[in-house]
DNA sequence: ACACGTTCTGTAATCGGTTACATGACACAG
DNA sequence: CTGTGTCATGTAACCGATTACAGAACGTGT
């Protein structure tokens, strides 16, 4: 841009350089090299005006940015990467990406990995044990730290494909963990918060639509769910689900079709919730009045659907957030000595009533309904 | 495992190779060339064995496998894609991961990267052109191919921030793209039909909320409101939204504030379209009857909410699925010869008629309202 | 016994960066 | 004029894989 010396730029040394690194019929990126050819100075001098780190005269640095400028140089990540140790990326194992559920995380992990400058390595869909290690043992040398969602794999399965290698944080894996660094949610106690409600406004027929055989999550509800019954001296009722809307909704209709109307469902999630409540709608059965409903987790939908669920809150995106802001500072503390404090973390799931447990709408606290309470 | 000759592993040195690779605290990884020791052969055949490229003597493989096991080797990704120059992965450059379109689009995108063995790195939040096109720099050396979806981008500023570069899919980016390979959908087609259909169930006072300004699917989706209006001799009626749930909402409160109440509202996409159809649950009105309301994306809630929502179906999932694909094809051929045939893909939304503009259930052809109509 | 072909293996260059260390230029004090 | 310290720059090793090519080992036909 008129700032170059004559000798500083070859013009038909520019001309080579940008037309005749081709292959084939594709264009070759410049590489540092080029870079260096182009300024009339070493890769080192390049390498030092582009990471910022050493010292270079302002001359120098000059005609480097203006090479770079003429050949519209962007680093080789993932060269970088390989002499830094460093990818400024983290992977994410998820079981799968269906639902509210994993969105809502995915978002609050991207923005958190956004604003500490990491890049997200998204991978799901694993069933099955083997396949989730096969994807763990695929992220290396791709990422600097992996978090790990398994409501399935248990920590010796894991501990064992990743040996000593990557710094993992561990989410969803029930509370069970041995001393590896985690997030979890109480599954176990926020269940009985749930039923806890529903008990208190007097209903003794409660009814559970459970989650996924083999889900930790699920079976941890569950457990909670029972110990608030027998605690209570009532008698667990227990349907089967698998997480989904529709399943919610077959086992709502199922209940009824047998002739059970429980005065209360507690779902294993939100998601089972509405489709109980559509269920029920269907029916003609009225929600609150006849039946409650209660879910988990508060995704987004839960109020927006009529009567608006009742719920125990995870607060999703912001536990996503929390996830990779310790996988950075786990990052951090492995590089240097590795003070491994406050292993575990546990998120404790807040009751949200609403219109689905509690019609009458001054028990909301004036919270508008139609807008939802979320903050 | 009993294997091994007795030259073949000395076990001294498994015992100081395994444990004396330390580093301060952490074990170090161990590399090809680890292995190629422990098993007394050269990187190349351990390189051999792994990739399955070329041949290898029986014993020699042997040897080799013995050897990453005792090691638990994995081969770091990062360095074998600087030398085979391909990283399995591809990018997603989006604006925002907020709300169940981009989550749903994830999902289906993620389906297929990993049905063809592929990692997704996604990079969202990105709102001006400027930050979008330092995430797209810096996929350099971490992707084989890029989609990216940018309402607010034109393709010549894409263009020129990528060059000759990487095999990029446009997505979202309007009608309007040169010569680039993109999927669009037809908004403006999509938004006549769903006026047509509304018009067709004889409203005349017809609102619109539309999307954010600046994005292009909005103004398109506006675009098309508009001349299927005039076309009708109606007269438009656009309140602004952001495409968020709470800005239908709050549009649609400042309509009837107004002491006006269209026969039926368009908005520009599910969420403000739920937002509206709260606001109208909040102020006694009732959908279909007094307002008919239509949205436009088909995300998995428009089923859920009571009235289901009458909406322009976009196969949000398999359009993602499909993006990948086509990428996938794009990467294939562009280190081959190039061909670039079919270019833009057009995605037509179909009209899916549900109870918030047709009250009466026996024309919505017996579909379940409850479990949705999605396939 | 020798030339030759086949089959397997090893050496070393390469990918595109970073960075420890050596070197060179220069100023200034003695 | 020389020794020394400072500052900027360049050289080359390295990160951990892949792979072209050279070379070793071995069998075989004459």
């Amino acid at each position: 841009m008129g700032l170059l010396q004559e000798d500083a730029l070859d013009p038909s040394f520019v001309h080579s350089t940008l037309c005749v690194r081709r292959e084939g019929f594709r264009v070759k990126p410049a590489t540092i090299r080029d870079v260096a050819d182009l300024a009339k100075v070493s890769v080192a001098s390049v390498s030092r005006v582009l990471t910022g780190a050493g010292v270079v005269a302002e001359p120098t640095r000059m005609k480097v940015l203006e090479a770079v400028e003429a050949l519209s140089y962007v680093p080789h990540s993932g060269a970088r990467s390989l002499s830094t140790n460093r990818t400024d990326t983290v992977g994410v194992i998820l079981p799968d990406l269906f639902g509210e559920f994993f969105s809502e995380l995915i978002r609050g992990m991207d923005l958190a990995a956004r604003s500490a400058g990491l890049h997200l390595i998204v991978s799901s869909s694993h069933d099955d044990a083997s396949d989730a290690a096969a994807a763990i043992r695929s992220m290396r040398g791709r990422v600097d730290g992996l978090i790990v969602l398994s409501p399935h794999l248990d920590a010796a399965n894991l501990a064992a494909n990743l040996a000593g290698r990557l710094p993992v944080l561990l989410m969803n894996g029930g509370m069970n963990e041995a001393g590896r660094p985690s997030i979890v949610v109480d599954n176990h106690g926020g269940a009985r918060v749930a039923v806890e409600h529903l008990l208190s406004l007097g209903h003794r027929h409660i009814a559970h639509i459970g989650g996924p055989k083999g889900n930790l999550e699920a079976r941890e509800r569950q457990e909670g769910y029972v110990e608030a019954m027998r605690a209570a001296g009532g008698q667990p009722l227990i349907v089967d689900g698998d997480f989904t809307q529709a399943s919610g909704h077959r086992a709502m209709q199922a209940l009824l079709a047998e002739g059970v109307r429980p005065e209360a469902v507690f779902a294993g999630n939100d998601m089972m919730a509405v489709g109980a409540l559509l269920a029920m709608q269907d029916a003609g059965v009225r929600v609150p009045d006849d039946v409650a409903v209660v879910g988990f987790d508060d995704v987004p939908i839960a109020a927006l659907v009529r009567p608006a669920l009742s719920t125990m809150r995870i607060e999703i995106a912001e536990t996503g957030r929390r996830a990779v802001e310790r996988l950075v500072t786990l990052i951090a503390s492995t590089s240097d000595g590795g003070s491994e404090s406050d292993i575990r973390e546990v998120i404790t799931p807040r009751l949200i009533v609403r219109a689905s447990s509690v019609g009458d709408a001054a028990a909301l606290s004036l919270a508008a309904p139609s807008t939802g309470d979320r903050s």
